[in-house]
DNA sequence: ACCGTCCCTGAATCATTGG
DNA sequence: TCCAATGATTCAGGGACGG
């Protein structure tokens, strides 16, 4: 069977087509036994993709899975393995299935795709992963170890030093003559679990085909990654948007994919075409980029009961409560703000929006004399440790004074 | 059968003496099922024997499973639910018999604890995560959302404000006459996932007991809190090391305690103990491990530049800074302590310490007037929380009136 | 009870503005 | 012209509502 294609057809049927111990890596993604019509319109609404999840029970979509799979099984590799993706409603019934065919002892990880969304009114808990099951056709499955940077409390002084056993079998860092600590051979990060934050396929991206169930390139090539070469066999019995076959192509693999609307492998080969990849924002500039604050500036917001704001220069965040009924902002001074440029800031940040309260959080010391005459309506409230450093800086006959004059609330 | 206590025998025995339709949750951390190798493989060809034989050993684990979830079911009120908590290697198994005892449309939620952890030399994806499979007897079960702050890349500005459809029925944002913004209702945050980073084990809580498969204190914390009130009943039928009794002691909930082993009935019931004993020993010795400081009490320490102290009730940090060269004693004022019992906790463990300084951050509103009088150089200093709090509560003349008699410092 | 439709939400992009 | 800041836009999946 030619490689690189995408057809149409029946996957059981055009699977029989592929030659046995020929595929490194099959990707099944079959449709959810939700029990429901999905249905989505691409972006220029020129075309509506739908298809159904309907079964008439769990056990004929079960009978269906498992008859793939079997097909599926024969054309693999014996060092060739299956991921297959699928939601929680039925996930546990596939993987029985998956033990039927491949065995309980080639499973080898369920790997959770996390993601971060949009909420609902949803009684419980938001629904924010999938879970992918990773079998192998046999124990001596081929396999790519990733690896990803240490997490940042980790003390990475520590992890380069040797280790060697003492006498009592205890791990101790090893040293030489001199006491000093030994660094030993390079590390290369560590190794890629099995769970992945990788967002979900935003409204927004260009990537985004206007398929239903469409799964975001990165997801399908760090799979290609962790279990193929290049140049390798990739298959996808149920091909949908292709995003399967567009991540084999970027990554250089070669490609068979198969799918029975012909909606789908038409638009799968004009993806193929014209390839887009969103380069995530999120995942290229990681979490922390956004999360600028300062642990300093989050406790103090966590103290006065705010949100933390990340994109916003002027605003810090907003209290969760309203004050009559509309959000107050918060701005924390910033380390070489003067009060007055916070002032400022807040202000710029506010216009057009009808607030009734605006919280300044002073951090530094201020000639206040300049101040007034000001034209605010911000109300600045010193912190914590700006009223501490005030403390500190009085003696003890004020602190007498303080007390004998109106006794344990006089600092505030 | 009497409740906070933790029971000796086997669960389906001692379950069966629970009145019916009076627990709100069951929490299951069954022993996992664990394949072994047996020895037998080598002999004359027993490969399919001893795949009957391993299928045998788990329709018997499942089955037992099977005996306790049923009795279970009767103990539950109608708006309970159960927490199973189980391994990969058997998860899907377990759950199959789950959708048979409390049925496939009681299934709510899939939530996954993921954790960092070491790596290992393991051909394959590093392990970092659990699942933990949640059901309800009814669909009229008790939920209690809790929120979550925003994501990084949220424009909370823009959240915050009210939205409509145009005539196209295109999103856009609500503006008055004059073209403002017109700010909306009150957001409490993003309601949690089914994804929950927990630190494998809190390693500021020194809750290690050694005991194998010991649950992190926060994980069980979550739990409870989603599902209970206080005063609720939990009950666990596999409690091995107690932790869902201490976490249902510390959230004031009641509990039932099961093991079969004598070892894990004393070890928990020595681990609940402890926490009577810190809780009612006025000494320093051994605070509560398990009451280690909210993260609002962190965030005020971190607020005031102070380190935290975790093994003195009446202490809870000290400046980084000293005064007059010697240290400065922080508490912070606990949920249920009136002003005047924080003082004297304050003052009683700084007793015999020639402390120049001493502060109370006072959380709460108090009736002032009280304190006048009150024998203590203690200086207190309220959050910025209840500073809050008591602007929020005046009117909107109130800041006319302060913005005009004296501008912006007004307010602290 | 069942179906279709609308409304609400918030993550994360694209698009535009402003310096 | 470029980059950063911020305004605008999208849409799945729930509940609510109406027929």
């Amino acid at each position: 069977m030619e490689t690189n294609k995408i057809y149409h057809g029946n996957c059981i049927e055009k699977l029989k087509e592929i030659e046995a111990n020929n595929v490194d890596l099959i990707y099944f993604d079959p449709p959810f036994f939700t029990q429901r019509k999905h249905s989505l319109t691409n972006k220029d609404n020129s075309k509506t993709y739908e298809f159904d999840d309907k079964y008439n029970s769990i056990q004929e979509y079960l009978e269906l899975i498992e008859n793939v799979l079997q097909e599926s099984k024969r054309v693999l590799k014996k060092t060739g393995s299956v991921f297959l993706h699928c939601d929680k409603t039925a996930s546990h019934n596939i993987r029985v299935v998956m033990d039927k065919v491949f065995g309980r002892e080639n499973f080898q990880s369920e790997i959770v795709w996390s993601y971060k969304r949009w909420s609902n009114a949803k009684k419980g808990l938001l629904n924010a992963h999938q879970v992918i099951f990773f079998y192998s056709k046999t124990l001596d499955f081929k396999f790519n170890t990733l690896y990803t940077d240490y997490s940042a409390t980790t003390n990475l002084d520590q992890i380069l030093q040797d280790r060697e056993r003492d006498e009592n079998g205890k791990s101790v860092y090893k040293k030489d003559k001199n006491g000093n600590v030994i660094l030993g051979k390079e590390k290369k990060g560590v190794p890629l679990s099995d769970v992945w934050e990788i967002p979900y396929l935003n409204p927004k991206a260009k990537e985004r085909t206007g398929y239903p169930t469409q799964k975001p390139v990165l997801l399908l090539n760090q799979i290609l990654n962790i279990v193929t070469d290049v140049g390798d066999l990739v298959v996808d019995p149920f091909c949908g948007s292709g995003t399967t076959c567009v991540s084999a192509k970027y990554l250089k693999r070669q490609f068979i994919g198969i799918d029975i609307s012909k909606d789908a492998v038409g638009l799968a080969n004009s993806r193929l075409e014209e390839m887009i990849i969103s380069e995530s924002n999120l995942l290229n500039k990681g979490t922390s980029e956004y999360q600028e604050k300062t642990e300093k500036e989050l406790a103090i917001l966590q103290n006065i009961n705010a949100f933390p704001v990340q994109r916003n220069s002027g605003i810090d965040g907003f209290l969760k409560e309203h004050f009559e009924g509309i959000p107050v902002p918060v701005k924390i001074q910033g380390e070489y703000e003067t009060i007055e440029d916070a002032i400022e800031k807040l202000e710029k940040a506010s216009y057009g929006k009808n607030y009734k309260m605006k919280i300044l959080i002073q951090t530094r010391e201020t000639g206040i004399s300049q101040l007034f005459g000001f034209e605010s309506d911000v109300i600045i409230m010193k912190s914590l440790e700006l009223q501490t450093k005030e403390l500190l800086k009085i003696n003890n006959e004020d602190i007498t004074r303080i007390l004998q004059n109106g006794g344990l609330s006089a600092r505030y």
